[in-house]
DNA sequence: CGTGACCTTCACGATTTCTTCACCGTTGCT
DNA sequence: AGCAACGGTGAAGAAATCGTGAAGGTCACG
């Protein structure tokens, strides 16, 4: 349960206070200064976890998170000075996890990184939306999926893989990019895999695997969820 | 204290503010992106609530809310993005028990959700209500289980996990949503934990360990409570 | 200060799922 | 057509996940 974290924070104290109550907490601590270091070190060191203070030197946090947040699925947090709405709002826009607000306990901070390390890997934390792709339908939340209502019973890749297809369908998807959204960042398998995966995945619920109507592959790119032609 | 939450917006970020904000406060939501997804959801699993996007695609906003009024008296909050008087007018007209327009503060997006909630006595009742899964009982307020009638002595542990997991039966809690919201955001525990505690409850609820009828596990996500099929 | 209820962790085995590999048919290019 | 890269497929070993019993710890109560 121990994971390595990039802390973002200006001022020192600050810095020590939280290091000190992660390192107890057996998390392996970075600590940067401004956020532009923030920013290299990410990149270099790919922390599980980067807690980002907004008003930083250089680069502020917003800037940092934002940036990241286009990279990659890092889990984010970041600490906003004031409690107004307005960072709070900005902070979420800007693709942060999570966000606590100075002063904070702590222990609060530790329990959210602790709740937000549990909940990397998981994916789909934050897209818990009923996707309709037509005669599919997925409810993430439920864990459920069903072709013309029938429900279908998928592993948890599989289901993985078909969420990361259905976010934005008719948009192709390379291997690495499914594994990386499906199967976590720090996931090391062979692209072939995502192939038996799929085949799996065909097989319930493809009606003809060999002409498959939902999963379909584009040669040479990877995979893609057939936009359904509304036949009427 | 929590409710079901319907949260219907096609703007990703947007719905996940709302989601977040919403899960603060306690209270399970379920996005969907557009107005047929809203209608079907609703008349499937009944939320205590409907927050509706006016403008979305398929069907906007004020139909879907036409249409549920048609059929249930379900508290529906309509998010209006212009604050003409016009569009307010339509809403209420349309039969909306509030509205909120854009650009909306969270907390007072929370505030009004919870108004609405305590005028149609869901939370407001305290959750003195008593919770119903096939023969399943169970009363919050009273710390009280019973099975087909028969009341089961449970550890506090045990009643925190069937109470969340009872907030939305059929819905997936991971190992780490149950720790959260049962044991509390900051309670440090093993995930594996949170199985010896199911399997102690579900020694204790159901008639066969193996084959559970209410407290099932979905390999590789977690628990739910399943859904019991009326046999009618 | 002993007792018992409860919580948490650990270890083992059973089961399910994941990953890889090898073989072969397809596809796309020249 | 011929070639090389690519993808489908089935099987098998590897790994992850889960159920389960038991041990140790904490706390309240008598």
């Amino acid at each position: 349960m121990s994971a390595r974290i990039l802390i973002a924070e200006d001022d020192p104290k600050q810095a020590r206070l939280i290091q000190l109550y992660l390192e107890r907490e057996g998390h392996s601590t970075l600590v940067v200064g401004d956020g532009r270091s923030a920013l290299e070190q990410c990149r270099a060191r790919r922390p599980d976890l980067a807690i980002l203070d907004i008003m930083m030197p250089r680069i502020d946090g917003l800037d940092v998170c934002r940036t990241l947040r286009a990279e990659s699925d890092m889990p984010i947090l970041l600490l906003t000075a004031r409690s107004t709405e307005d960072d709070v709002l900005l902070g979420l826009d800007v693709g942060a996890d999570d966000y606590v607000t100075k002063p904070y306990s702590p222990r609060e901070l530790a329990a959210r990184v602790r709740a937000l390390l549990r909940r990397a890997g998981v994916v789909g934390a934050g897209n818990r939306e009923v996707l309709t792709v037509g005669d599919l339908e997925m409810d993430p939340g439920r864990f459920e999926v069903r072709v013309a209502g029938r429900p279908v019973a998928l592993t948890a890749k599989e289901f993985g893989i078909l969420e990361v297809l259905a976010a934005d369908p008719g948009r192709v998807f390379t291997r690495a990019q499914i594994i990386d959204k499906a199967f976590g960042f720090d996931h090391f398998v062979l692209e072939r895999t995502v192939d038996a995966h799929v085949m799996n995945l065909r097989r319930k619920i493809e009606a003809d695997v060999c002409q498959p109507r939902y999963v379909q592959t584009v040669h040479g790119r990877g995979y893609r969820l057939a936009e359904q032609r509304p036949s009427r």
